[in-house]
RNA sequence: GCCGGCGUGGCUCAGUGGUAGAGCAGCGCACUCGUAAUGCGCAGGUCAACGGUUCAAAUCCGUUCGCCGGCUCCA
């Protein structure tokens, strides 16, 4: 006797052949939207026979798992269509993601462009109108591995190979058949609402050694208002890509000279010193001291750091009076010079030593991409000597400064990653282990929430990293907090203990942006080029109606500027629609209009980038505006 | 680095074997203007670079560089 629930209905049977969607339908849960089922928490086919009982559900596409499934099943289409188009091709993995699916194909040797999308897409649609039902077996893996060996499909086999379980299922839609775990929606005609993206190559199995097979990315929603509105937003993210909106606001520049090393204009350069200016601040208020040191050092150095061993394919040489020298990549054995120019004492610990430090570090061509991924950068670094005792709160504090920044001043989400012992590491497995463990306390014992990413970490310790998302959804890495018993064992460092005697600090690395260069890009696609008052290149736009108002215009522009404001005159002789416009699009939060009545009662219009025209007020009141706006310098 | 695509004035893009085009931006002139584009005119390109095919190359082929989408790697 099997009894299946729902809610406070129930369902009984003897029939032990039963599949779900029968059993939907004696629960009164039949319906066309339903593309599989879920049975004890765990999804189904709807076809699939149970014969145990349980609290059954039916799953649609406008659920999360649903849409993961329809995408599945899209990418299973497409599996088809192209076999049906390129016979002969293998298949390698063609799972859902994130916003879609892709596949990853082999053809042999033939090559697809973007122009063959459309042609795919008819196809699956050919086949989507067939309505072939789409079936699971369950075969040993034996029969699987001759059933594959059979197609010719060496990456399924390789991939059976590899199963761990006697048994292993297989999905089939016409002629058409995949490994594959499941479940999957009922027929193909359920696939309606999909495009095919783009292409890429892509690794088999993610490993640069193995032969590059051709991704083909695409997507799938429940209905075509959702797919249309995933398209409009991929585009609205285009306008706001950091590249574009940099060269349009005047902010920075990419040149062939220097691939990888952006140029920074006098706009984008406001931004980073106003960015600098907050950081500084709040790194006092928080105990921090300021170093600075050389771009370029004796590679005796690196030798001893251990970067000569572990980091030489990303570093730059060079030479100094027959003597090889090094680019810095990292800011961290400089620092050390510096702890070791004094004897140091237990009550100088903590000492937090922040550095501004421009690091070189060679990238594969491949791998540029804007201000997000360039081979020269600002880190905003800084090194934490202390006793063992003292790390977890200074992890702590370090957990503290990152919210506040992320989410108080920038309002972004973020999450939390620890990265453990990596392979080519450094030091003894009782330092990685305390190492780890230090990390693991201090995030639990502030409940932060955080995934464990094995054997990510950095040659020299264990770290936890801050990934921000940008407005694609995209996830980028700031901030990282790297814990480092060996860097002070290699350099020998000490302090004097309240006993009198010599012992070693532990080393915390840690950055809370990041990257100067990177920040800023993600702060440009966050904000769609439109900053904060605060942070704005230009903050105010003046704009005299014509030649009579240049005058008062520009006393207004001393007096503005006298007070630290970034401010800029229109003095081109434009009509006033001409003037507000440009302004606007060069997204200065305040327009301040300057005419003939204002001249008269010695008083400013104020247009604001959002609000629009916001009226007259007198000098004082506008400033009084001006201080109401967010701005953590002040 | 690897796979695929792309490279034409500052920007956005036409132009597929027969003497390089448009709009915007720039400059000049006129207009002196009230909250998102005033009009007219002028100037600006060895078509990424190098080599090849051809009577003739922006256009076809090769190499290099750079960029774009991914893979791998990473702040």
């Amino acid at each position: 006797m099997l009894q299946f629930t729902n809610d406070n209905k129930s369902f009984t049977t003897d029939d032990s052949s039963i599949e779900i969607q029968e059993v939907l339908k004696n629960l009164n849960l039949d319906s066309k939207k339903n593309i599989a089922a879920k049975l004890n928490g765990e999804l189904f086919d709807l076809s699939r026979v149970v014969n145990f009982g349980g609290a059954v559900e039916p799953v649609t596409a406008d659920t999360e798992e649903g849409l993961e499934i329809l995408r599945h099943s899209t990418a299973h289409l497409m599996a088809q269509a192209i076999e049906n188009l390129y016979p002969g091709t293998h298949f390698g993995i063609g799972p859902a993601i994130k916003d879609g699916f892709y596949y990853d194909v082999d053809l042999n040797g033939a090559a697809l462009t973007e122009e063959d999308l459309p042609k795919i897409e008819s196809e699956m649609r050919k086949l989507s109108g067939k309505a072939e039902k789409i079936t699971r077996e369950d075969l040993s893996k034996e029969a699987a591995l001759e059933f594959f060996k059979a197609r010719n499909d060496p990456y399924k086999t390789e991939l059976i190979n590899e199963i761990d379980a006697p048994t292993v299922s297989i999905y089939k839609q016409g002629d058409y058949a995949d490994l594959c775990r499941g479940p999957h929606v009922p027929d193909t005609s359920k696939i309606h609402n999909f495009k095919l993206l783009s292409l890429a190559g892509a690794y088999w199995r993610g490993n640069e050694k193995n032969k590059m097979l051709t991704r083909i990315y695409g997507t799938a929603f429940a209905t075509p208002d959702e797919l249309k509105n995933y398209l409009k937003r991929m585009e609205e993210a285009k306008l706001r890509d950091h590249r574009k909106l940099g060269r349009d606001l005047d902010l920075f520049s990419l040149h062939e000279e220097g691939p990888g090393f952006p140029f920074f204009h006098p706009k984008g350069m406001a931004i980073m010193n106003t960015l600098i200016d907050f950081w500084r601040r709040e790194h006092i208020k928080r105990g921090y001291q300021e170093i600075k040191t050389p771009q370029i050092l004796d590679r005796e150095l690196w030798l001893k750091s251990g970067h000569w061993d572990h980091y030489r394919d990303n570093m730059y040489f060079t030479e100094i009076d027959e003597k090889p020298f090094a680019v810095k990549p990292m800011n961290c054995p400089g620092g050390i010079l510096v702890y070791k120019t004094q004897l140091r004492s237990y009550r100088e610990l903590p000492m937090r030593m922040a550095e501004l430090g421009l690091v070189h570090r060679h990238e594969r061509s491949g791998v540029l991409h804007g201000l997000m991924r360039v081979r020269c950068f600002t880190q905003d670094d800084a090194h934490i000597y202390c006793e063992p005792s003292q790390i977890r709160d200074e992890v702590i504090k370090i957990m503290d400064l990152d919210k506040y920044v992320y989410n108080d001043v920038f309002g972004f989400k973020y999450s939390v990653e620890l990265s453990t012992r990596p392979e080519n590491s450094m030091g003894s497995e009782e330092q990685w282990n305390a190492a780890e463990n230090a990390l693991r306390e201090a995030l639990e014992s502030t409940n932060t929430p955080y995934h464990v990413n094995a054997g990510d970490g950095a040659f020299y310790g264990p770290k936890i990293d801050f990934h921000l998302e940008d407005c694609i959804g995209r996830t980028w890495q700031c901030g990282t907090i790297q814990l480092d018993f060996q860097l002070p064992e290699r350099f020998e460092m000490t302090y004097i203990g309240e006993d009198g005697k010599e012992h070693r600090p532990v080393m915390l690395h840690r950055t809370i942006l990041g990257s100067l260069e990177r920040f800023l890009g993600i702060l440009i696609e966050h904000y769609a080029g439109a900053f904060p008052y605060w942070i704005a290149p230009v903050q105010i736009k003046i704009i005299p109606v014509s030649n009579d108002h240049m005058q008062y215009a520009k006393e207004l522009f001393d007096n503005f500027i006298n007070a630290g404001l970034r401010v800029e005159v229109d003095y081109r002789e434009e009509k006033l629609g001409r003037k507000i416009r440009d302004a606007q699009l060069q997204k200065i939060p305040y327009m301040l209009v300057i005419g003939d009545k204002e001249l008269e009662n010695k008083n400013i219009s104020v247009r604001e980038r959002s609000k629009g025209d916001l009226g007259s007020m007198s000098l004082d009141d506008f400033k009084n505006l001006l201080s109401q706006e967010f701005n953590p310098i002040h």
